[in-house]
DNA sequence: GAAATGAAGAATGTTAACAATCTTCATTTC
DNA sequence: GAAATGAAGATTGTTAACATTCTTCATTTC
């Protein structure tokens, strides 16, 4: 059976483990310096070793666990303030330029797809749900970066957003989120690169 | 048994596969597109599938290679020429930034080290030995990068670094190379920020 | 003849057992 | 008493077997 252009693939043990210990690092549920271990994550989540070994060497490599061969992971801390500046301009930087170059041939299909996102946005805002709304958030820009033809930056993109949220918690400006994004939405539709860029650099801070 | 501060790790045989892995890639022996499958490099290296899947898992999150679940990986392309410019110039910010903050605390060492680094290029230049000079230009930036207090980038340099390796496949300017390296660590003994960002701007393209 | 079906083979995903390394802590030595 | 020694326990690293998914291709169906 042929798989289609933008159908999601399959989601193996390991990244939905992935997926869940990140959420639970950049949350803020783990202290930094805590000790993981594979059997204690294992038995908890109730698959083998590999798998969570797996997600612990992708974590490493984020940024958000810190691995040492033979003595195990533990979880990293948030980055030093002085560095925080520079990793907020370097994610500004990719999304601004992607953008650039993508708007002019984003389909109708691209925007309804953003305007997807934004819907769930709206809906995380007026629950005040925080946790959704840090998810809605960056799924918002992903698919941006994404229909803009940026995916080739999502591994240092995603780097970029892991830290960001490592300092800041969790965020909940949930009036402020919904109107950014539907700027930069709207920006989007009329194609004005001028637009698009101040609207992310406003977003992303 | 304590370990020293600056000791390297000891190596897993997960780590050398990655290296060697990389190097294979970042050399054009594998042709874009091409399919690398587990049990044949395993065979290959003499052991089993669990290391050369965690390096290929691991050299997909550095963009060398492209994964699907389930279906495998295969060589990835060199990223596309409208993207080089920002991927040089992320790497300029990050070794400018940090070589900024952290050029006043460098130690006698670790300019001892720097120096140690800078003799690796010079011979590798003198024997025009490309392969080894590739190596000893990235492990000298990373000397200066992490001496300078800038580890926590280390993931998305590295990233940065493979995508220009995989753009220009091997450099062979033998000359220039000791040159310039030799004009970023004067720039460090003297401790003057505008001459080590013009020297590293210089350099890094 | 073209598309759909399905079984066989090959690849990756997961598991559990074994090997190597590290940590801990009681013991010894000075 | 402080440092060195070493054995026991715990943890990670690796392996090989099993499970699942995908690809291929001969067969069937229209």
């Amino acid at each position: 059976m042929e798989r289609l252009p933008h159908s999601p693939p399959p989601r193996t043990i390991r990244e939905q483990i992935t997926d869940r210990l990140r959420e639970q690092v950049v949350r803020g549920e783990l202290a930094p310096g805590q000790a993981l271990r594979e059997t204690e994550l294992a038995a908890q989540y109730g698959v083998s070793r590999g798998p969570v070994r797996d997600a612990f060497l992708k974590l490493a490599d984020e940024g958000l666990l810190l691995y040492q061969p033979n003595r195990g992971v533990t979880v990293n801390s948030p980055p030093k303030p002085e560095n925080r500046t520079l990793i907020a301009s370097l994610r500004q930087q990719i999304e601004c330029f992607v953008a650039r170059q993508g708007i002019k041939t984003l389909s109708d299909e691209d925007l309804a797809e953003l305007d997807a996102q934004l819907e769930t946005i709206r809906e995380a805002c007026e629950r005040n749900d925080a946790s959704t709304l840090a998810r809605a958030d960056l799924a918002f820009h992903e698919a941006l970066l994404v229909r803009c033809g940026g995916a080739e930056f999502l591994p240092i993109w995603k780097w970029l957003c892991s830290q960001m949220l490592m300092t800041y918690g969790r965020l909940d400006e949930y009036s402020e989120a919904f109107e950014e994004h539907s700027t930069i939405l709207e920006a989007a539709r009329t194609r004005r690169v001028s637009d698009i860029t101040s609207a992310l650099k406003a977003n992303i801070q």
